[in-house]
DNA sequence: GCCAACGTTGGC
DNA sequence: GCCAACGTTGGC
């Protein structure tokens, strides 16, 4: 099983979205190192959901439920959406500043590639994070 | 509102 | 193929 964190902007599609619709779908990414990250996350992958710009913390905790397919809503060009899941709520919130905070992940992507939103986390990361969100890893 | 990082575009 | 200009993301 592999790990991911992906942004999104909570003024567009914010955590208690995807909690109302069960199933969403992660549409609209156009960066190509992003892209490659939809394409190798499989059925049954976690992902971090990352509230960007607003909030800038880690809220919950899905499930990949559906591997890369052609996104509906890309006028050219091949672009990927995946299917996502909620799984569980972060309680409490992971804010940016705290994983700044944090010596053992200095590493993580979300500080190193600011700007990638999907990126991916090791298991170490993950077990470190959902420790301290309350989320059974 | 500003700025750094970084991707893309277009002239040469 | 290089690089300047420009646009976008996202933190502050």
């Amino acid at each position: 099983m592999k790990y991911w964190l992906m942004k999104s902007e909570p003024d567009v599609y914010p955590w208690s979205k995807l909690v109302a619709d069960g199933i969403g779908h992660w549409d609209g990414v156009r960066n190509h190192t992003a892209k490659l990250n939809l394409m190798a996350m499989r059925k049954g992958d976690r992902a971090f959901f990352y509230h960007s710009n607003i909030g800038k913390e880690i809220v919950g905790v899905m499930e990949i439920v559906g591997e890369a397919h052609p996104d509906p809503t890309a006028e050219e060009g091949p672009w990927v959406q995946v299917s996502v899941k909620a799984l569980a709520p972060a309680d409490p919130p992971l804010g940016l500043a705290d994983v700044k905070a944090m010596p053992e992940l200095a590493q993580m992507a979300l500080l190193k590639y600011s700007r990638l939103s999907v990126q991916p986390v090791t298991p170490t990361e993950w077990k470190i994070v959902c420790k301290r969100i309350g989320v059974k890893a």
